[in-house]
DNA sequence: CGCCGTCTTGACGAATCTCAAATAAAGTGG
DNA sequence: CCACTTTATTTGAGATTCGTCAAGACGGCG
């Protein structure tokens, strides 16, 4: 069983597998990553009521798709017909402005749904771009609107999903708004930390899918802030930096900092 | 007919109506504000179809409710049962986190609907405050639940409600994220412009239901740096400032300002 | 092995915040 | 309606944070 879905991270497609980075991820009880706590069945079987509703949920999805590294899963102004529930991998979603202004929105993992920006105008509004080998499920929105109709519970973990999709973004207001830099790193650090734990790998340990131009680009901070602050956090002995990989030290002391009112 | 809607806006409780900042939203045409335009309504009657649902929309509204300035409509914490659509006046909702952070997450006037928040846990996430006397309709959320699955057309007003939000959102992100304090506050003085123009009032001339306080949390910056802003603005002829009653003089200067690449 | 994208680090400058004081406006009670 | 209190706003000076520019180091990939 963890067998199988350690083999399902190596994506075929002509590129090699299992590349050095990805390492930490591996060797983690694979069998609650992807599918099994992906949000799409949060979306539609809350707690293993509605027996038959399982089954339509096999029929939400579409099909699977494979993306490679860089990959644009949808642009601004595409028509916006599916959500995506990300199986496998890791997506940045990008805003662009009419002026050329572009923005890091959101960094979305395995489980995570995407393509709700769409929504709104039945246009997608941001681009999403796969940051590794990265596995969807296409769920056509249609559906997702027939199976609400069916269902109440599927209509309110809908309505829940979007909901909690504002409360994320409100959050990251609020980081944006009241914090200092190195209080919005932390933050995002500690959250990244947060959601690897959820999905079942270590919380102290994992390996930045975003260069620091796009974490700055999503902090509201230049790539050159990211990299002092990186520094000066791994010189205060809160974490230790690698390149891409990061052990959180101190918790605690990251906590602090974020949470110190000044 | 507008008579009658301006001796609305009047409201009764023992304060005297028509104090001077309201003048000038009081010679505007009137039928065009309040419950006519109001996203309710949009929410569930989208281009005059299912006219059966028109009365369905009439039992959506458990009661109005009137708040005197300052009075908080609904706050952390709480359970979450119904949305509020805003009849007349206005409200900010403020973002609390545990410690002790707080900013003005949004400012809405007659018209929209707030307390969407509490939908992803059943609690309110942010404090709901009125920015003067205001008068809102609750819409009860099981109900809006029931009438989702009566009508499509509701389902998919409820989602596009709620998408919109999002979208909203992420403009905020993107603003906080990438703007200079005067392109922040350019855009805030354009948006609030605009919207007022939606509502059939002047999208020139308006006055602005928060201090500066308010308007800089909201921005993410402090009250001095809205108020030298707005200074400033003013000297350079792109609006006229007295007091709360703002004036924009160059609409497309203020434009130009917040598309400035850098 | 060498290129290219990414990252680090320093020096400097600009934008914004902090603290402080004065002024203006709004609310309150007589 | 006035005097008084409270709250909101403006403005300045100085400190701080963060961005800009620039140079060099690192590392993966062809």
């Amino acid at each position: 069983m963890e067998a199988i879905a350690t083999r399902g991270i190596a994506l075929p497609g002509g590129r090699r597998a299992g590349a050095p980075p990805r390492q930490l991820l591996r060797d983690v009880s694979a069998d609650r990553g992807a599918c099994p706590n992906c949000n799409l069945l949060r979306l539609c079987v809350p707690v293993g009521f509605e027996p038959d509703v399982r089954q339509l949920v096999d029929q939400l999805v579409a099909k699977r798709m494979r993306l490679r590294k860089g990959d644009t899963l949808f642009r601004p102004g595409e028509r916006f017909t599916t959500l995506y529930a990300i199986r496998l991998g890791s997506c940045k979603t990008v805003l662009l402005a009419e002026d050329g202004r572009d923005q890091v929105s959101g960094y979305h993992m395995a489980g995570d749904i995407i393509g709700t920006d769409g929504i709104a105008r039945e246009l997608h509004e941001c681009q999403a771009i796969a940051l590794e080998d990265t596995e969807v499920c296409a769920i056509p929105f249609a559906r997702v609107e027939e199976l609400s109709r069916a269902s109440l519970q599927v209509l309110r973990n809908v309505h829940r999903m979007l909901a909690t999709e504002i409360a994320r973004d409100r959050h990251v207001m609020l980081m944006l708004g009241t914090m200092r830099a190195d209080q919005r790193l932390a933050a995002f650090l500690l959250d990244l930390a947060q959601r690897y734990h959820a999905r079942g790998y270590s919380s102290s340990e994992y390996v930045l899918r975003m260069t620091r131009d796009e974490i700055g680009s999503y902090l509201g901070l230049k790539l050159e802030t990211v990299s002092r602050l990186l520094s000066r956090m791994h010189r205060e002995g809160l974490i230790q930096v690698q390149g891409r990989t990061i052990k959180l030290l101190d918790p605690v002391g990251l906590k602090s900092l974020v949470e110190t009112s000044q």
